[in-house]
RNA sequence: GGCCCCUUGGUCAAGUGGUUAAGACACCGCCCUUUCACGGCGGUAACAGGGGUUCGAGUCCCCUAGGGGUCACCA
C-alpha cells in the first residue's frame, strides 16, 4: 500500500513542470491498483506570494486533465489539514522536540549579519555556510532575547563530516557530503511559518507517505531532509527525483519559453488527453511501439523505475501531433462546443447564433475537423464560411477570376443551382461534372474560379462540402457578389 | 566557483556485453487529390571525445568535454 503526494504551493499559475510531477505521481498511484493513495498538499507557507486564487487553479487544472486524488484540501482525508498553513501547532511541537533534544536552536542572526558572512565567505572557493554563530548561545541568553522580543529563526544543527546516502528510484545511489549542506538550516522562519524542507518532513512522515516522488531540482534537499528524518528517528521514504524539462534551448523551462503554464495550453484548445499522452513521453517511454495511449493505457504500463535518467527537451511539434490526433478522434459534437468560443472571440458569430446554428456549426467543424493542430485554428479555416461579401485573399485569386471563360462558367453554375430541386450532395456531387461537359472546361480551370468565387480563396476544404454547407442561398449571393465586382 | 545529476539522430526515446542500433515527432521525396490539409509509402540522420576491462562494449570502470540542477528566513 503505497501513499504518494503532489504538493504544489500555490504561488502562481499552476506549470507545466509541476503537472508533470503531479502526473508521474497519479501514474505511480494508479498503476499499483486500487490499494495506492494519492494525496493533494497544498504547501502555502510562503504568506506573501500564495494565494487563494492559485490554489483554486491547481484544482482546474489537475481536474482538467483527470489526474484525481484521494485526499486533500477540498476533499477531506484521515490525515487533514492538507494546507501547511494550517498545520502551524503541530509544526511547534516538533520544534520544540529538536530544542529539548539538543538538535536545534534559536538563532537570532539579522540578515545583515547574515548578508555579511555570506560576503565574506563568498572570497572562498566553496560555497556560503552558516556561521554557527548562535549554536553558542546559552539557553538563559536565548531565552532572554527572545524574551526582548528578537526576531528568531529555529535552526537545526548539520554537522560536517557526515555522508548521506539514498538511494534514488530513478538516479539510482547517491552520496551527499554534509559539508556542502550550507551549515545549520532554518527550520522555522522569524515569521513563524516553518521552511520547506522543515515542513515537507513533518507532512510527508505524519501522512505516512511512502514514495516522494518530485522534480530533480529537489535532489539537493533531499540530504536535509533525510538529515530532519534521521533526527526524528523516522522511516525514510523512496524517493524519486524525475529529470526537469527544458525548453529548446536547453535550459529549464521557464516563463522565458513562451507557454509554461499548463491553463495556457487549454486555452489554446490543446486537448487534455493529448496534453496527457505527450506530458508522459516526457522521461518515459511505453513498452510497445504505439505512443499514443489514453490515460488508462499509460497507467497500465507505467513503472517508476523505468523513468530516465536525461532532462528532457519540451517538443512542441510533438505536442502538435499529438493533439491534431486527439482532434481528428473527438466526437464532432465537443469540438464544436470548444469551438463556439473562438469563434465568437474572432468575430465570427455571436453567442446567440452559436446556439441557434448549432447543428450548422457542426457541420462545418466536420469539414475541417481533420486539419486542426489546436482547436483554436479553426478560425483561420473556417471563416470562408461566414462572410458573403468577401474581398478576395489576394492576387492570385483575383487573376484566377480574371481568366477567360470565368464569366460564363459561373453564369451557369449559378442557374444550375437556382435550377436545382434541392441542393443536396446528389446535386453537388453532380454539378462539377455536368458543368464540364457544358463548357468543355475541366480540372484546374473548372475548379479554381468556382472556389475563388465561392470561398474568396484558392485553397480551402473540398468544394461539394463547402457546397453543401453554404446552401443554395448563400451559393448564389457568393456568385453574384464575385460576378459584380471581381469578373 | 563548490557540490550533485546527466550525455544514443534536430527532438522524444528503445536498448541492461555479441542487434543490419527499434519506434515516434520534425525534415525531405513519392503517391492520393481540383487546392490546402488529412492519409499512405519511402528516405536522410545517432551511441560526445579519449583511455582502459573483455574474445567482444552504446551497454562495465576512469579521465576530459558539454549540458542541467542546486548552493535563501522560496518552495
Amino acid at each position: 500500500m503505497a501513499r504518494a503526494r503532489f504538493a504544489p504551493s500555490p504561488t502562481g499559475p499552476i506549470h507545466i513542470g509541476n503537472i508533470r510531477t503531479a502526473l508521474f505521481n497519479y501514474l505511480f498511484v494508479k498503476s499499483g491498483g486500487n490499494y495506492n493513495t494519492m494525496i493533494l498538499r497544498i504547501e502555502d507557507t510562503d504568506l506573501q506570494r500564495s494565494s487563494a486564487d492559485y490554489e483554486g487553479l491547481i484544482y482546474e487544472e489537475l481536474s482538467w486533465l483527470g489526474i484525481e486524488w484521494d485526499e486533500g484540501p477540498n476533499r477531506g482525508g484521515d490525515y487533514k489539514p492538507y494546507r501547511q498553513s494550517e498545520r502551524l501547532d503541530i509544526y511547534n511541537k516538533y520544534y520544540n522536540r529538536l530544542i529539548e533534544e539538543g538538535k536545534a536552536y534559536y538563532c537570532f542572526c539579522t540578515p545583515e549579519e547574515l548578508e555579511r558572512d555570506k560576503k565574506q565567505t563568498a572570497c572562498q572557493a566553496s560555497s556560503p555556510r552558516y556561521s554557527g554563530r548562535c549554536r553558542a548561545l546559552t539557553d538563559a541568553q536565548a531565552q532572554e532575547y527572545l524574551k526582548e522580543g528578537r526576531p528568531a529563526t529555529i535552526r537545526f544543527k548539520i554537522d560536517p563530516g557526515r555522508t548521506v546516502v539514498f538511494d534514488d528510484v530513478v538516479k539510482g545511489r547517491i552520496e551527499i557530503d554534509s559539508d556542502t549542506l550550507g551549515g545549520d538550516m532554518v527550520i522555522r522562519k522569524s515569521d513563524g511559518m516553518p521552511t520547506y524542507n522543515f515542513s515537507a518532513v513533518i507532512d510527508d512522515h505524519l501522512m505516512e507517505i511512502t514514495h516522494v516522488i518530485r522534480g530533480e531540482d529537489h535532489l539537493s534537499n533531499t540530504p536535509k531532509q533525510i538529515l530532519l528524518y534521521d533526527a526524528f528517528k523516522w522511516e525514510i521514504p523512496a524517493f524519486a527525483h524525475a529529470p526537469l524539462i527544458l525548453g529548446p534551448d536547453r535550459t529549464k523551462l521557464s516563463k522565458r519559453h513562451g507557454n509554461t503554464y499548463i491553463g495556457q495550453y487549454r486555452q489554446e484548445g490543446y486537448l487534455a488527453e493529448a496534453m496527457l499522452n505527450y506530458l508522459a513521453l516526457l522521461s518515459w517511454a511505453p513498452e510497445g511501439e504505439r505512443e499514443l495511449l489514453n490515460k488508462e493505457e499509460i497507467i497500465e504500463q507505467f513503472k517508476l523505475e523505468k523513468v530516465t535518467r536525461a532532462n528532457p527537451v519540451f517538443d512542441i511539434d510533438k505536442l502538435n501531433w499529438i493533439n491534431a490526433h486527439y482532434i481528428k478522434e473527438a466526437e464532432t459534437a465537443r469540438i464544436t462546443e470548444l469551438a463556439v468560443p473562438y469563434l465568437i472571440k474572432k468575430g465570427l458569430i455571436s453567442r446567440q447564433e452559436a446556439e441557434e446554428k448549432r447543428e450548422w456549426l457542426e457541420l462545418m467543424t466536420a469539414i475541417v475537423q481533420d486539419s486542426l493542430v489546436r482547436v483554436s485554428d479553426i478560425t483561420d479555416r473556417v471563416s470562408i464560411f461566414f462572410n458573403d461579401q468577401f474581398t478576395p485573399e489576394n492576387e492570385e485569386a483575383l487573376q484566377v477570376l480574371k481568366g477567360e471563360g470565368t464569366a460564363g462558367l459561373l453564369e451557369k453554375l449559378k442557374s444550375a443551382i437556382e435550377k436545382a430541386k434541392q441542393v443536396d450532395l446528389e446535386f453537388c456531387s453532380g454539378i462539377f461534372k455536368a458543368l464540364q461537359k457544358e463548357t468543355g472546361i475541366k480540372g484546374k480551370q473548372l475548379y479554381m474560379p468556382i472556389r475563388v468565387a465561392v470561398t474568396g480563396q484558392c485553397h480551402g476544404p473540398d468544394l461539394v462540402k463547402t457546397f453543401l454547407l453554404l446552401g443554395r442561398e448563400r451559393l448564389i449571393n457568393r456568385i453574384e457578389h464575385v460576378l459584380n465586382n471581381y469578373v
